[in-house]
RNA sequence: GCCGACGUAGCUCAGGGGUAGAGCGUUUCCUUGGUAAGGAAGAGGUCGUGGGUUCAAUUCCCAUCGUUGGCUCCA
């Protein structure tokens, strides 16, 4: 007998050999069904395999990360089953579980899949659950793994049990399909119930473009029909709230082919948005002691030459501009950095001086490759609220938590909460990545790491994401789709002040060399401003609505009443609109509705003669009649609450 | 940049080898109304662009540009 010890802590003697899949029939038959893989001794197994010794067990079902993985991996093989069956030729790569679901990169050869097939994939699919087929799983030795597939000529799992010590290879077999793998599996294909294959991508092998490009097929499985159904009504909803989306219908923005992919157009109520966003930094920044420059957008070749990134980005840059008659050579601008670097020598500075911090909108413009460009979040030219931070070294730390406090300030007034600070250090397998001195380097790294732990951050360290000239702390977000984006950022850099020879002279009358900090709270004012419509669904904090209020006249009569009513907002300054269309005011109120206006004043008879106005609030409904101080009130109220 | 998909009116989309359609929006007229769509009439498209096949191409093929889902990249 051995013992095994459930998540409750109670204790259950079992035969020796016995399965987890034994333990829940133990425990009740309708637990068994449902058990998808156990965990034992903190490590994931099919269910079906023998516990040997004593051992803690946790029973994974389709609510456990565990069992849902488990389930997805055993999916992916089902999916590569059905390719199989319909393309012999395939060769599979590999094809593990994802956050929301799996894929399975194929070489289709000289074949094409394309979304067109899903269809026909996911009935062969379903028809192969419905056959029950276990998932067996055996040991084979390395000699016969590669004699399998050397048969079957699937270069992939040969180059990956090339990787594999001999001695622990395993297959696991369903239906007609076998594959390299290490399992764990669920039971049966029976627990497979509904079938999604989502998307097809190019994906290179191992990751490396120099390698194949392989087709990657995602998709996604549940035990049950109706969670499917759900989870496409999910991603249905997600799609409503895409910047893109939403920026089109609420005209924030727009793209225009003549003006060139990757450039956006800020249409007017955009503008405003933005507008105020900057306004609303700028006040912090003053006063958190930074000082307003303005530098132009593009600098001489040899700018970038000193500071680095000609050598490291030149190639991918846009092609460098130059003067008709002297052949001088500009670049548009890529960074801020060289700029404010160059402000900061302009003049020497001293201990007393520091930190100086030097912000800017500035406005930046980089070769992203087309593929990558996406709406607002990812495009050519870009706004960054950058600043630079000037220190000496024991400032350092003292500095970092100030903009980390910044930073924290704007998430809280809009109310993300949704983010994961992610530290960002060398590749410790690529070192020649980096420029600087590895003693730099390493004292930023630990200060970077250190504050953020101080200020109780969430955070997540990667290694290899490090800018080249130094560690980062990046505040990352997801849209609406589910994709990470990086919106602030806190950058250390020892390099720059070094290739400009930036100095300032100490207490003990030396030079010395400052710190630079780079950041920018928002990260770029595009990317932002893409990934708070998608937070707000486009119901912009009153604050920052572009229109914050519409007078909805009941008729032409009570236009001059309306206007009246305007002027008085205005003058509280409130940005508001009279919607004077010869509409009726059920249509007025249903278009503000449908635009996001967050209150809507409607005037009539009644109320221009009690010298009042009806209020309605988007998507709450009729609040009653005030007069317009009161109402005034109302609004400066919320807005002095939200930016509290 | 690479692989797949898509590109029809301002927007959302239908259609399909014989030179195009809906809803919304827009314009004009009627209606002057009380908390999510009043009515009527009209304007608006060389079907992304350039080639090719064909008696005939918006429809089929190729290229190109753009958008898009991923991959790679991301100062």
């Amino acid at each position: 007998m051995v013992k095994v010890t459930l998540p409750d802590g109670s204790i259950r003697e079992i035969a020796k050999g016995s399965s987890a899949h034994d333990v829940a029939m133990s425990i009740s038959e309708g637990l068994a069904r449902n058990v998808l893989a156990a965990e034992v001794n903190g490590e994931i197994i099919d269910s079906n395999r023998p516990i040997e010794v004593d051992s803690t067990l946790k029973l994974l079902t389709w609510n456990d990360e565990g069992g849902k993985s488990t389930m997805w991996h055993s999916s992916a093989h089902l999916m590569a089953e059905a390719i199989e069956f319909y393309y012999p030729k395939a060769k599979f790569a590999i094809g593990p579980p994802i956050e929301n679901g799996f894929y399975y990169d194929i070489d289709f050869g000289e074949e094409v899949f394309s979304d067109k097939d899903f269809k026909k994939m996911e009935d062969k699919m379903l028809e192969l659950a419905r056959q029950k087929n276990t998932y067996e799983r055996k040991e084979v030795s390395k000699a016969d793994a590669i004699a399998y597939f050397k048969d079957k000529g699937d270069e992939y799992k040969l180059e990956l049990i090339d990787g594999l010590e001999d001695g622990s290879i395993t297959f696991y077999t369903q239906g007609n399909f076998t594959d390299l793998c290490r399992g764990p599996h669920i039971p049966s294909t029976g627990m497979i119930k509904a079938v999604k294959l989502l998307k097809v991508a190019g994906a290179y092998w191992r990751g490396d473009e120099k390698n194949k490009q392989l087709t990657r097929i995602y998709g996604v499985t549940f035990p049950k029909q109706k969670e499917l159904t759900e989870h496409l009504l999910l991603l249905e909803e997600a799609k409503k709230r895409d910047h893109r989306k939403l920026g089109k219908e609420l005209e924030l923005f727009h793209f225009s082919q003549n003006v060139g992919q990757g450039l956006a157009l800020w249409l007017p109520k955009g503008a405003e948005l933005r507008g105020r966003l900057e306004d609303f930094l700028k006040v912090q920044q003053r006063k958190a002691g930074y000082e307003p420059v303005i530098t132009p957008h593009i600098g001489s070749k040899s700018l970038y030459e000193t500071s680095g990134h000609w050598a490291k980005y030149g190639e991918d840059s846009f092609k460098p501009i130059e003067t008709p008659h002297e052949g001088e050579v500009y670049m548009l601008k890529p960074m801020n950095c060289p700029h404010h670097c160059e402000i900061f020598k302009a003049k020497p500075r001293s201990y007393k001086d520091l930190p100086i911090r030097y912000a800017e909108f500035g406005t930046v413009y980089r070769y992203e490759q087309s593929g990558e460009l996406h709406g607002l979040t990812r495009v050519r030219g870009f706004t960054q609220d950058d600043a630079h931070i000037f220190c000496s070294p024991d400032q350092v730390r003292d500095e970092i938590g100030k903009v980390i406090d910044l930073v924290l300030y704007i998430f809280k007034v809009l109310e993300f909460t949704d983010y994961v600070a992610q530290v960002s250090l060398r590749d410790p397998n690529n070192p020649g990545k980096y420029i600087g001195d590895v003693a730099n380097w390493e004292k930023a790294e630990k200060a970077i790491a250190e504050v953020a732990t101080e200020k109780g951050l969430n955070t997540i360290v990667e290694y290899g994401e490090a800018a080249f000239y130094g560690p980062k702390l990046d505040f990352m977000v997801r849209d609406a789709i589910g994709r990470k984006w990086q919106l602030g950022t806190v950058q250390l850099d020892y390099s720059l002040p070094e290739r400009f020879e930036l100095e300032y002279v100490g207490s003990d009358n030396e030079r010395h060399r400052p710190v630079m900090i780079h950041r920018a709270p928002f990260g770029s004012m595009e990317r932002f401003v893409a990934i708070l419509i998608e937070h707000c669904a486009g119901k912009f904090p009153l604050w920052l609505s572009p229109e914050q209020v519409r007078i909805l006249p009941i008729s032409e009569k009570y236009h001059e009443y309306a206007d009246s009513v305007l002027n008085m907002l205005n003058n509280s300054d409130i940005r508001a609109a009279v919607d004077e269309r010869a509409e009726k005011i059920g249509k007025k109120i249903r278009d503000a509705e449908v635009e996001k206006v967050p209150f809507m004043l409607i005037v009539g008879e009644e109320e221009s003669t009690s010298s009042q106005v009806s209020v309605r609030q988007q998507g709450e409904g009729d609040l009653g009649a005030k007069s317009v101080a009161d109402f005034v009130q109302l609004i400066q109220k919320e807005i002095e609450r939200m930016l509290a």
